[in-house]
DNA sequence: ATATTTACAGACAGAACGTTCTGTTTATTA
DNA sequence: TAATAAACAGAACGTTCTGTCTGTAAATAT
């Protein structure tokens, strides 16, 4: 019954997070009994958000769980409950980043279908890849070079996202009114993404914020250059 | 006298093992007396040598100075005599790799300076990036994020390494009779790099070797429409 | 040849980390 | 209300990893 949990809990106590958030973050009635699913809730989500900042801040060696049960501010037995294990909790950041980046990149493209509006999708990606919950990911990923159960349980969810993405893209790009290049769309869209991840790698470090925006500009002119001219150009 | 010698051994013990290399894995007479710079400089090499191969198969995290030791074949008193510290050990392969990386740039831009050889840039910058000793930098550098005394000494050294390769992408350009592009030599210098960066990172993970191979190949011929065409296009 | 410095060998110790375990409080069910 | 299950709290454990430390062999200097 253990591991029946465990293979569950994730993508459950994602969604029930996801739902129950504003209500944990606008203040709730101070002495209003919660439910086991809020009380669950809000641990994971105050949890995953402590370890998403860690990851950020500081990268995934220095992001022991003492620390993030430290600025989670709750205790090490409730985060063990909730996540048994160090990759327990990692595989819940990655579930968690991507339903969010899904909504990030929804709420980026902004209704606009314009083909100027697909044109800055490699800004849109810089942009998400370069915040937090998206370095967190790619934090753990590399970590999880070094820890093979933690890889065999991130490896389906990785390409799940990245199928999802290269579809919105497509799609994207369809109601933008753009014809589909003749360099090939998954190429392009592969080439952005790992553009975007290396810009935002060095970011990490440069501190030189106007020579990566420079080079997120040169890509979004690069993919004017990549699809057929319409008739306004 | 401790730190006097930890600040100047890393570059003078890569400089001696370099030059000493082929001595020592072509079979040297198997009596002879080493001196002590030879010694010293085979026992560095050979645990930069191993852990690179770490780094680069189980990642940062999972590379610890025992495994290094074993894989090395050396005794762990030897290595700590020449990296008293981790950060010391992880800095001479920094520094190490960069010297490297400047012979491996030299050889596979190999005499030739034509246009199509400048266009092919990016797959160099690949090649170079996707191997070993270049994944072992990018894994030290991503786990510098968590130890600010370490980041502070490859701080410098990565510097030197930018400014180095773009002043160098330059000089080939010229060489190769391509002329400046007007969108900037930098930017696309940066870009360049961050894809195939990007792409080294992705390739640890996907193992799909073609979808990776034909994003180079995009940016090889998103090259060729960055810079003014000559007399011959 | 002897002394001294350098390189090497391997055991040891302290610290840190992830996990487990026992007890307590809170919510749900009957 | 009583019984059960879930969430939480925090101490304790065992492992692992790095850095140190003492002793030995090899090379260099005197």
């Amino acid at each position: 019954m253990e591991s029946d949990r465990q293979s569950t809990t994730a993508a459950q106590g994602v969604r029930a997070a996801t739902e129950n958030k504003q209500m944990t973050e606008a203040g709730r009635p101070k002495g209003r009994r919660r439910s086991q699913a809020e009380r669950s809730a809000e641990t994971r989500s105050t949890v995953i958000d402590a370890a998403i900042q860690c990851l950020f801040e500081v990268g995934y060696a220095a992001t022991t769980t003492s620390m993030v049960v430290e600025r989670a501010g709750v205790s090490r037995g409730a985060m063990t409950h909730q996540f048994p294990s160090k990759v327990d909790l990692m595989e819940a950041v990655v579930a968690t980043v991507y339903d969010r980046e899904i909504e990030d990149y929804e709420a980026l493209s902004g209704g606009g279908r314009s083909r100027q509006a697909f044109f800055d999708f490699p800004r849109r990606t810089w942009t998400v890849l370069s915040r937090p919950p998206a370095v967190a990911v790619t934090e753990i990923m590399m970590a999880s070079r070094s820890d093979p159960a933690m890889a065999e349980r991130l490896r389906d969810q990785q390409s799940r996202i990245d199928e999802n993405a290269r579809k919105r893209v497509e799609a994207f790009r369809n109601e933008s009114g753009v014809a589909a290049s003749p360099l090939g769309g998954p190429a392009i869209h592969r080439l952005v993404v790992a553009a975007a991840r290396g810009l935002s790698i060095e970011a990490l470090y440069s501190q030189d914020d106007e020579s990566i925006d420079q080079a997120v500009d040169l890509l979004c002119q690069i993919m004017t250059l990549l699809y057929p001219p319409s008739d306004g150009d």
